[in-house]
RNA sequence: GCGAAAGUGGCGGAAUUGGCAGACGCGCCAGACUUAGGAUCUGGUCCCGCAAGGGGUGGGGGUUCGAGUCCCCCCUUUCGCACCA
């Protein structure tokens, strides 16, 4: 190792400069154009992980090229402060909750500073304050002032292990708790708090229009997670009890196939069924067995279809027909009725069921091109042409779709209907550590909400929190004894609190002005800064975090906080960082601590090292050898650099609004030198304006150093001289400063500067430099690589085919061949034809 | 089942609009300097072949003077949703 080389030391310096000289500043100079990079919020679980290193060190190279391109740079960094884990832990550990958080955030404020983080640290916000709360209540009151939150008992997931509800988007695919992944989430019925998220599904859909520059992944998760459809609603009666049952279905063409209808469970028409039953007690029984196998929570993954007969009919309005009403334990309460028809020759899942109970199967939809066969094997769910159903027999699906509902319209038996998959967003939870729900219960006027005047209800101190389930405000009588504002009298409060996901939901605007205490935002601030320019953060929350926070600005707008309706214009997702091709994780003991990477290698190796592996989107796998090759690349520079700067010093700096030079005056070494800074400062820029394969942008300075390395004996002599030496080393250095601005700074300030990197402005490439001035076209004979040319760059195409047609490793293959055409692709190739 | 992304050397990956496949790095091989090398430097490294040459981007077909890139079919992997009617 180079003794002069020590990157903790050179790390140690500048972070202490960049701290005292407060570098970002995201309010410079009013009048510059703006950009807002965020990362996002992390959770101070007490350490930084390598996907947290990934992301800002993404976020701050693209935060300090905006800078030096002159704009004004929001990249402010907040915590988000509170939730279960941190109970948990404080349970665990015996510890206040807000202690516990707080000293993490201690722990990963130092590491992302260790990091170099270019953050402007004045605006560092946590939401585990009274202002915070304060604000979320705000919000919560704004929103039941609307009826967008509301209250209803109903069945909840449940995780044993958080010991509280989890709303929908917090239940894993396995079913389980998407912070336990082995804790399997069960069904309570509770009395929850609501927002109708559902009032904005349909913008929420629309609206991923307007998201030209977020991944498609993200916004077909999205449009996947609201799950419109269109369909139709069709009422059948059930003549035994005159009651109506009213079906959904997004295939009403199919309805004359229908051969029984199924009810969920939990259908409200099943305890009437029952007390109209000849035999009551058996058929509860058998209900209570269906609904004990039913679909719960997403638990079951390969459920056995499972039914009973309730002995009950029903008639289909289409053909007046009766048809058997079953309970069926795969029908959903949930999504449209509850009640579906069966058609058993149309839907596999009925198909399956009726086979096993002996429901008849009355083929109504055949394909176009073809006859079904005598006894169907499987259902034919495919649009087609209807046969058996009466009047519309004959027409193709889509049509009969269309003339069938209009029927059921005009008859007043059925209408179109749009279903959506999303679910109102559950935001109780039964916890100590949140922001308490700003409602009280009286007696006399029953829900009243607290008036804003009484903005923030703040926590009780001194709660010991039990981690057994039921709210612990609920055991604090000075918290929950309070009086009506309304009545005066005697009232409870409210015990539950809110969802964190209502913190996230919000932070970034308040990042703005993160200390106003008069709104919860501020008006002109937003203005400047939104929309967020560049959001970046890892694809989990996809159907959390970015779908709560979208419906959150459209709320916000119907509020009259601000004007647009999309608060991200563009969205980044980064890929993870693994180790032995799986996630990091503290359970399986594969985790890569920073810390101890930033003592090993120091923290610019490990930040070239993440950037240089992989493509940012893409997952990459942690690997202790290929770092060494980033440390190596880092000692290189340094060493470079270092042997040339007492030189380079003595001739006035270049790097910032220097003239053009004259091609004419240089040396061939001087002109190899200067293109390959001039290429590689291209590729840096261009990509930093949007493609961001940072992984290239470092192979390209790699390249930029190497070619300094081969022509070091030209240097060494002096044929290439200082001022041309001093371009190449102060574009390198600047380049650098993306990504290892430590080391960038240190050489900088070794090149005669004063000033940190970030002061300088981004240099701009010449085009005419970086052009090539002879380059070597490949010839092919057809299509085959054949020999190569050199060329002027500006020479006409038909010296180029005379040049191709001549060379001699060409001409063996042209071997007196009639030459059908030549194609000449400008500065690159040309090729023979020939017959 | 529905939706999305991806498949290139021993490995991570490059090739931005169809134009020299394998940049850059890791690893490996050889050499130099060394008491030493887990330091540094130099050279080599897609496959077959002594060579000329041939083959080659998951597989098959197509469009084109020319395809990793575009089109069709298939295979594989990853991710998301899912008895959603």
């Amino acid at each position: 190792m180079d003794p002069n080389y020590d990157p903790q030391k050179i790390e140690t310096k500048w972070q202490r400069r960049w701290e005292e000289s407060k570098l970002f500043d995201a309010d410079a100079e009013p009048g510059r154009r703006k950009y807002y990079v965020l990362e996002m919020f992390p959770y101070p679980s007490g350490a930084l992980h390598m996907g947290h290193v990934r992301n800002y060190t993404l976020g701050d190279a693209l935060a300090r090229y905006m800078w030096m391109k002159g704009h004004n740079v929001l990249h402010p960094i907040g915590w988000d402060a509170f939730g279960l884990p941190a109970e948990n832990a404080a349970i665990k550990h015996g510890r206040d909750p807000a202690d516990w958080t707080f000293s993490n955030i201690d722990v990963m404020r130092e590491q992302l500073k260790r990091l170099g983080v270019s953050y402007d640290w004045r605006r560092e916000l946590a939401t585990c304050t009274p202002e915070y709360y304060r604000w979320n209540q705000w919000f919560f009151l704004r929103m039941f002032e609307r009826g967008l939150a509301y209250r209803k008992k109903s069945w909840v997931n449940w995780c044993p292990q958080c010991a509280t509800v989890l709303a929908n988007e917090q239940v894993l695919p396995s079913g389980t708790c998407w912070r336990h992944e082995d804790t399997p989430v069960v069904e309570r019925e509770l009395e929850q708090w609501f927002l109708k998220i559902t009032d904005y599904a349909e913008q929420l859909l629309d609206d991923t229009q307007e998201l030209v520059r977020w991944p498609d992944r993200v916004l077909a998760m999205q449009r996947n997670w609201i799950g419109k459809s269109l369909g139709t609603e069709v009422d059948f009666v059930v003549p035994e009890l005159g009651e109506p049952l009213r079906i959904f279905t997004t295939r009403v063409d199919t309805i004359f196939g229908c051969t029984a209808v199924f009810l969920a469970p939990e259908h409200p028409l099943v305890s009437k069924l029952i007390s109209h039953s000849k035999d009551p007690e058996k058929l509860r029984a058998e209900a209570e067995r269906i609904k004990a196998s039913a679909v719960r929570a997403r638990v079951e993954v390969d459920l056995e279809k499972l039914g009973i007969a309730t002995g009950f009919t029903a008639r289909n309005p289409y053909n007046g027909e009766l048809v058997p009403v079953w309970l069926a334990n795969f029908i959903l309460m949930e999504y449209g009725t509850g009640a579906v028809m069966a058609v058993p020759a149309g839907d596999q899942r009925d198909f399956d069921f009726c086979t096993k109970y002996g429901i008849p199967v009355r083929p109504v939809v055949a394909p176009l091109d073809r006859d079904l066969p005598e006894k169907l094997e499987a259902a034919y769910t495919d649009y087609g042409r209807l046969i058996n159903s009466g009047p519309y027999t004959g027409l193709k699906s889509e049509e009969a779709i269309e003339r069938m509902t209009k029927d059921a319209e005009t008859k007043g038996f059925g209408k179109v209907t749009i279903q959506y998959r999303i679910k109102d967003w559950g935001i109780s939870r039964q916890r100590y550590w949140g922001t308490p729900i700003p409602v009280v219960y009286c007696d006399g006027c029953g829900i009243v909400p607290v008036p804003d005047k009484d903005l923030p209800v703040l926590l009780p101190k001194g709660v010991k929190p039990t981690g057994e389930g039921i709210s612990p405000l609920a055991g604090v009588p000075e918290f929950v004894n309070t009086s009506c504002p309304k009545c005066g009298g005697a009232a409870r409060r409210e015990t539950d609190t809110m969802d964190t996901f209502i913190d996230s939901s919000w932070y970034f605007y308040r990042y703005t002005e993160p200390n106003i205490s008069t709104a919860a935002t501020s008006g002109p601030a937003i203005e400047y800064w939104f929309p967020v320019d560049q959001y970046i953060g890892g694809i989990t929350h996809a159907t959390l975090h970015l779908i709560y926070m979208r419906f959150f600005a459209k709320v916000m707008r119907d509020i009259g906080l601000v004007k647009f309706s999309e608060p991200v214009a563009r969205l980044f997702t980064q890929g993870m960082v693994l180790k032995d091709g799986s996630a990091m994780s503290k359970s399986k003991g594969n985790v890569v601590d920073p810390t101890e990477m930033f003592a090993k290698y120091g923290a610019d190796t490990v930040r070239v090292y993440v950037l240089f592996a992989a493509p940012p989107e893409r997952d990459f796998d942690w690997s202790e050898t290929a770092i060494e090759g980033a440390s190596r690349f880092l000692a290189r520079v340094h060493r470079f650099v270092s042997r040339y700067a007492d030189r380079v010093r003595s001739v006035p700096p270049q790097a910032t609004g220097e003239g053009k030079w004259d091609l004419a005056q240089l040396a061939l070494e001087e002109r190899h030198l200067l293109r390959k800074a001039h290429q590689t400062l291209r590729h840096v820029t261009e990509d930093m304006e949007g493609r961001w394969h940072y992984n290239t942008d470092i192979a390209m300075t790699m390249e930029l150093v190497n070619e300094l390395t081969d022509l070091d004996e030209a240097i060494e002599t002096g044929k290439v001289r200082s001022a041309v030496l001093r371009t190449a080393l102060e574009y390198l250095v600047l380049m650098l400063s993306l990504f290892a601005p430590h080391i960038a700074d240190e050489l900088w300030e070794g090149l005669g500067h004063s000033e940190p990197t970030l002061r300088v402005a981004w240099p701009a490439f010449d085009p005419e430099l970086a052009a090539e001035e002879e380059l070597e076209m490949a010839v092919q004979v057809n299509g085959r690589l054949r020999g190569r040319i050199r060329v002027a760059v500006d020479v006409g195409e038909e010296e180029i085919r005379r040049r191709a047609q001549s060379e001699e490793s060409v001409v063996q293959h042209l071997n007196g061949r009639q030459v059908v055409k030549i194609i000449v692709v400008p500065q690159k190739l040309v090729n023979i034809v020939v017959k």
